[in-house]
Formats: structure tokens, sequence, C-alpha cells
DNA sequence: AGCACGCCGACT
DNA sequence: GTCGGCGTGCTC
């Protein structure tokens, strides 16, 4: 008898039930389930039948457990390919993260379990339809009734025959039919359970007599949903601490109702002109020439392009993926989140039309599975996308761009929690492809990589036209503070903008914080307004007039009076754009200003607009966040004001020099890239510290070289693994009781497993720099560990806090673990 | 997530 | 005793 074993993965987002789970594949079924298919499968003790992935089949099965039968196989072709499986494994292995969720994210966009195979019928000659056997016929005859389309499942429903997949993949081969995925997301939207007290009581009492005194659970949920109306299931279990089951039988009786409700979502649309082909200066050609060297001789190779700001990167990548294109190649181009919107994509749009797929966050599911689905059926031979476009589908990749690779949204911080360019590597180890990374301030983990040898680094240091980069001034804002100048804008600025204005020139004015004011004070008291569901203070939104905070989004209004000791002395201090904004458009009040930060680009279409009006050029002073830091080309920009250089270098975390090199460096990049030189104000409190002073000079090399000693002594990354374990719960009293109890529990394992002399330090619990988020109170365990006991680390982690193999209670209690996080707030 | 098993308290 | 609620543990 054939038969064999598939590792199967079940979707129930439930710690204790992901895993792979073994199943026995009867002959029948034999021939038709791969790997990367789903099936249908008997689960748990009802052998309820549940929809899972098929991740492994095997010869032999040598484990004790008696196995179920796969009942039936779903798709005629695999959802997804050997490689991405692999992938996803290593994934889940390397970042401690579900299996599940690790398979989420190469799978299709939105609920796998919904994509559905449509069968499209071709014409069908008499003479070919003769030469069909008898199923044949009657599959061709059911599809031709249901005018030449149908659903796999309904057509198996109708064949009532093991063998229909089967026949259906002989007809392919005969190119009578053709499969097509499909998934109903536009009729199916996301939803939650949300649960309500079925309208029948009028009063307590009558609900304590329907109820009766021995539920006294039940009671006290009826109490509650009494109270609070209707709220969603998740919560009404945490509020309540009752498990599913109390509920459910309260739903059986009739007492609560259950019911899905719709979570909203949007799309949006762009148009986009043609790019045309840009002749390469020496530079570029060099550093062109040598990657489609090493690719012309096969030598999968990896490089790492430091190119300053304007060097003209972007004309690189497009030409190597035309080379791809070329060599029947795929291509993978990754850029930050923030530049992805109009001008990146543009480019490459523009040039290789629909050849290319976009991922991005604001598509809808329906458009993401669209592009997705291009990918798989090899439409397209580009996507280009934020960091998720690594796992785009392609057959025979070649090539995996990543741009601005130092940018930390590279890192996810959603199980799984990979780093993108590890995930770039791994899948270009797979295909034998090329990687080419690129910034004009490297990471120091990439730059030292490249020291190393492990990147072969490739330099850009002049910009295209042999364009000046523009000069840096620096304003010590303690100094203007002691001759008297209180205001945001020092002289020099004010003096700058007013001229460039004269001049009809363009300005932007940097700064890394939205709002109005950053923080509210009594100055009575000293009272200072925080979020009272995080330990944060809120910030002032002058347009809304609300306190918001800018963690969990609560909105309030702001107090008249201190809450804590009744003065009227209330002040608002610190600075955010909106003040920066304010201020401005009172010193200049003829300038166009316009502000663009996550506040004002929410709308649909609002990102662009802005875009569009400083590129026509009929904003004069474009004042904004991050936003305007990353890739933006504006030629007739030629004055860059950073209003505060010290807000990101103030953070108690290890990667606050180098994120301030490489905001100012980037910021400072946008001014100049026209006919016109360039000039960069920063105003700052911090003018002596390195990484102002460095990056004034443009001296990356110098930046590095300090950096990398700091992190040598102080044995932080590129040297060390930082392992974060934050744990979380609502009740403070058990997450210091649970921290402190789970930290004694694995320095134990540590030292049962002699790891612990080889661990480099681990410090904590303690509460972690933002000690309270969304009601939650977080306490932090940081582990550095080097490379070579990391395995061993990690499955200590694992069997402690995932596994939890001691089994220490742990309601109400969560963890949150990241390996090599963004930063260890 | 869902299902069964077994403990335990309240009532006949 | 016995009925029913509620927590616990397992799912190839």
């Amino acid at each position: 008898m054939n038969k064999k074993f598939a590792q199967v993965i079940i979707d129930n987002k439930s710690s204790s039930t992901d895993k792979p789970y073994t199943y026995l594949i009867d002959s029948d079924l034999v021939e038709l389930v791969e790997e990367g298919m789903r099936v249908l499968v008997p689960f748990g003790l009802g052998n309820r039948v549940v929809k899972g992935i098929v991740i492994k089949i095997e010869e032999n099965y040598f484990g004790s457990h008696k196995l179920k039968k796969i009942i039936d196989v779903i798709d005629d072709k695999p959802l997804i390919s050997k490689d991405l499986i692999d992938l996803s494994i290593w994934m889940s292995e390397k970042y401690l993260s579900p299996y599940i969720d690790a398979f989420k994210a190469v799978l299709p966009p939105g609920d796998f379990k919904e994509v559905k195979t449509n069968i499209l019928l071709e014409e069908v000659h008499d003479d070919i339809y003769n030469t069909l056997d008898t199923l044949e016929k009657s599959v061709v005859t059911i599809i031709h009734n249901n005018k030449g389309k149908i659903e796999l499942g309904e057509l198996k429903e109708q064949m009532n025959n093991r063998l229909t997949n089967k026949i259906i993949r002989q007809l392919e081969s005969k190119g009578i039919l053709t499969t097509s995925m499909e998934i109903q997301t536009s009729i199916e939207p996301k939803y939650e359970k949300y649960v309500y007290l079925k309208n029948r009581f009028n009063s307590r009492e009558e609900l304590n007599q329907k109820i009766g005194k021995r539920s006294y659970k039940q009671l006290e949920i009826a109490e509650f949903l009494f109270d609070k109306g209707e709220i969603p299931l998740k919560e009404l279990m945490m509020e309540v601490n009752s498990s599913i089951s109390t509920i459910k039988s309260m739903e059986k009786k009739g007492l609560i109702q259950i019911v899905n409700r719709e979570i909203f979502r949007s799309p949006i649309k762009e148009d986009i002109s043609p790019y045309k082909k840009h002749e390469l200066t020496l530079e570029q050609r060099n550093c062109f020439d040598t990657i489609m060297d090493h690719i012309n001789r096969n030598q999968s190779s990896k490089f790492l392009i430091h190119g300053v700001t304007g060097s003209g990167k972007t004309e690189i990548y497009l030409q190597l993926v035309e080379e791809m294109i070329n060599k029947g190649k795929e291509s993978i181009v990754l850029v930050p989140e923030i530049s992805l919107t109009p001008q990146t994509v543009q480019r490459f749009v523009g040039r290789f039309g629909d050849r290319v797929a976009v991922l991005h966050s604001k598509l809808s599911y329906g458009e993401r599975f669209d592009q997705w689905r291009k990918i798989r059926e090899g439409k397209v031979k580009i996507a280009v996308g934020a960091r998720s476009a690594v796992f785009a589908p392609f057959s025979n990749l070649g090539l995996i761009v990543i741009d601005e690779e130092h940018e930390s949204t590279y890192k996810s911080s959603m199980n799984p929690k990979y780093d993108t360019l590890q995930v770039a590597e791994k899948r270009c180890d797979q295909f034998g492809s090329t990687l080419v990374i690129a910034s004009a301030t490297p990471s120091v983990e990439s730059y030292y990589r490249s020291i190393k040898g492990e990147y072969k680094l490739l330099n850009l240091k002049k910009r295209i036209m042999n364009r000046e980069l523009p000069f840096v001034k620096i304003i010590d804002m303690r100094e203007e503070l002691n001759s008297g100048n209180k205001s945001i804008f020092s002289k020099e600025l004010y003096e700058a903008i007013e001229e460039n204005l004269k001049d009809n020139k363009q300005t932007i004015l940097f700064l890394n914080r939205r709002g109005h004011s950053t923080f509210v004070s009594c100055r009575q008291c000293g009272y200072v307004v925080k979020c009272n569901k995080c330990s944060i203070s809120m910030t002032y939104h002058l347009k809304e007039n609300r306190l918001k905070c800018h963690y969990c989004g609560l909105a309030i209004s702001p107090p008249n009076i201190c809450p804590v000791c009744k003065s009227k002395y209330i002040k608002y201090f610190g600075i955010g754009t909106e003040k920066v904004e304010e201020f401005t458009k009172r010193l200049f009040p003829n300038a166009v200003v316009k502000r663009m930060d996550l506040d004002t680009t929410s709308k649909k279409g609002s990102y662009e607009s802005i875009l569009n009006n400083m590129k026509e050029e009929k904003i004069d002073i474009l004042i904004g966040t991050q936003m305007v830091a990353k890739g933006l080309d504006f030629k007739n920009v030629t004055l860059v004001g950073i209003i505060a250089a010290d807000t990101s270098l103030n953070l108690p975390d290890f990667r606050s020099p180098e994120r301030t090199f490489q905001l100012i460096t980037q910021v400072a990049g946008r001014a100049g890239r026209g006919d016109f030189e360039g000039k960069v104000i920063v105003q700052t409190y911090n003018p002596e510290h390195y990484s102002i002073q460095l990056a004034q000079e443009y001296n990356y090399l110098a930046f590095y070289n300090k950096e990398v000693l700091i992190r040598k002594e102080f044995n932080y990354p590129p040297f060390t693994n930082i392992i974060s374990i934050i744990i979380y719960g609502e009740d403070v009293k058990r997450v210091i009781i649970k921290s402190k109890e789970f930290y004694k529990i694995l320095i134990n394992n540590l030292k049962q497993i002699n790891l612990i002399d080889f661990v480099d330090n681990i410090i904590g619990p303690f509460p972690a720099p933002l000690e309270r988020i969304k009601n939650n109170y977080r306490y932090q365990i940081i582990i550095k560990c080097k490379n070579e006991y990391l395995d061993k680390l990690k499955t200590a982690i694992e069997w402690v806090f995932i596994y939890n193999r001691y089994k220490v209670d742990v309601t109400g209690i969560k963890f949150n673990i990241d390996i090599n996080p963004n930063s260890i707030l």
C-alpha cells in the first residue's frame, strides 16, 4: 500500500496548538497532496473538520501517536512554494514566532482559508473532446453548463469523486482548462465577535430570578453586560475573568447573543506617467558594472552601496532590474513604507508599467491579494513594496534591492518579528540570487559586515551632475537663548527663510514631533497631564483643541484649571510641528505654509496632493516630521531647517546617536537637488555632540569609526545580540511578581544547561522605559548573548516563556519577546 | 478554538 | 446520592 505522512499546520491562534500535526495520507490521496496545499483534517476529540496547510510530506512516521487520515485536499496546486515553506519554518525558529504567524507572512494576504480556485474552460473542439475519458468529459460538461467557470469546491461536490483534482490537472496539461485563485475579501470584511444581553430584562431583579444564585459566574457576567451593553467578546472575557465555556452556555440558554461585527478598512489609487532611462554617471556605471559582473559570472553576492543623498541610487536599481528582466528573472525592490507612496514607485511603474506589482500598507486585502496573485502567477516581474514584499512569491528570483537599508521599519515589531535584511539574505541564498542594500547612512551593523567582507562595499561619493552637498550650519540654541531670542527660530534660520522667500525658493522645516505642544503642565504645582492608560505625557493638538496620547490614541479636552491644585496657571510646553506651523505663518504671513505629518496626511490622497503642490512650487515652506526626511526630490528646495536636532538624541537607547546622525544627513539631503546650491541650518542644544558634528561634515566614516568603538566597549550589536522580553498585563502587582518569578526560572534553567556563564549579561526585571501602554504595565528583561550561544539561549527562552514548561499561572500576563529589537524602549 | 472529563457544591 | 456549573487539559 502506498501511504505517506503529512505534517499539517492548523490555524487556531492558540499557542498550545501551534505545531505541526502528523496525518496519514491514504493511498487514494497520495498522488494529490503536495507540500503547500491546504487539506481538510479531523481535529480534536470531536473530530471537527478544520483546514490546515501541509508543510512537509514524509515516507515514514516514527512517532507514537495514532494517526488520523487527511479527509480531502482542497487545492489543485500548492498555495505556496517549498522555498517559502522553508523560509517560514526558518523564521519561526529564528525569531521565536508561532508557526501560524510565520506562515501567514508568506501565505496569500487575507485569510488563507478563504482562498478559492476558479476553473475556466477554454474552447474545446469536438475531435479533442472525443479523445477524453468519461470522467474528463463529465468535468468539461459540468463547467460548460456553468457558463465556462466554476469554483473548485463546487465542482468537486458535483463530481463527487476523489480523483477530481487529478482530472483537472490532466485537463489543464491538455490546455482545456485554466485555473486562477480568488479571495472573497471585498464581500468578506473583517469581523470581531461582540456580546450583548438579549433584551428581555428590565431590571437586575429579573436577571437574578432568571439565572438563579447557583450560577454566580453567569450572574456576574449578566450584571456586567446589563451595565455595559454591547462589548467585544475578548474584552468581556478579560473584564470578568471568565472562560469561554461559561459564556457559551449562557448563549445556549438564550440569555445573551454573540454577533459578528465588521471592522472597517479603506483603499487608495494613483496615476503614473512614464519615467525615461537616464545615462549613468561614471561612478554609477562602475557600481552597476561591478554588480552585473558578479551576476554574469554566476557568483551570488551581497552588496552594500554607500551613496550620498542625491547620488542616483534609484537609477542603478532600475537598470539592474532591467537586466534581470532580460535574463528572465524577477526582482524585489524594498523601500521604507514612508517613501513608498509616490516618488520611488512612480519611477518603477513609470519605467516598467504593468510588469510591476506594488505592495503597500494602504492597499485593501482584495487589492493586496490581486498583487500577490499577479506575482504568483508570473504576470509581473518586479515587486516594489515595504518590508513584507520580501515575501513576494516569485519562482525565479534574481535580485533583491533594499533601499535606505538603515531604516528601522525593516524590522518587524509584530510576529514574526523578522529583520528584512536577514530574510532577504535567506531568500537570496535559496535562489542563488543577488542582494543589493543601499543607504547614504548605512546602519552600523551593515557597515561592520561590509568591513568584515560579508558584503561587498560600493561607494557613490558624488551627487549626480556633480552637485555639491548642501552647506550645513549648526546653531547653538543655548546662545540664542542667552542673547534673548526665545523664539523657536534662531536669528540665522529666520533670516535664511526670509531670504529664500525673496528668491522664490522653497524651504523645508523638519521637526520629529507632531502636535502643537508636547506636554501640558501646571506652573503652580508642576502637574503634567498624562494619559490615564499609558505612562506618557499627552500632546496638545491645536486644530482640534484636544490633548492626545500618541501611544493609544486617547483624546481629551485640555483642562482649564489644574486638576490637582486647582490653579489656573496651565501652561503649554514643548514644540511640535503644529506649533512650528503656527509660528511660521505668523512670522511670514505672505508665504504659503503647509504641514505634512500623520495628522495632515491621514485622509486619502492628501499626501500626494501636498507633494504635487510642492513639486509645482505652490508651497513656499513645508513643515514636516520623518515624512519629509525620506527620498523626496524637489529641485527648488534650497533651504532645510532642522528645528531641534536633539529630540532623537536624548532617548535612552543605544541607537539614538546613530538615529540622529542618519536623520540629519537624510533631511539635509533634501536641499540643493536642483541647479541651485543648498543650505541646511541645524538648531540644537548639544552642538558639540559627535553625531551632530560629524553629520555637519557629512563624515559617515568618522561617525562609523567612533560609534563602532562605543558599541564594542559597551557590548552592543553588532558585537552581541540583544533579546528583549517584556512581561505585561493590567495588574501591576501580578506583573511584578510574575516577572520576578520568570526571571528566577530562566536563571535556574540557564544554570542547569551550563549556559549562564556564556550569556554576556542579563538585566532585569525592571520597569520598561515606557512603563505603561494602553493600560498594560510593562516589565522588561534584557539579555545580551554572542552568536554562538544564541540558539541555546533561544531554546531556553522558548521553554520557559512560550511553552511554560514550569506551569506558572499566567492568567492576565502576556509576553513580548523580540530578538535584536529596533530599540530597547 | 472547541470538546470532554472530572471535581465540587447545592439540592432532593 | 445526583445534577449541573466551571476549570483544566488535550488536540496528530
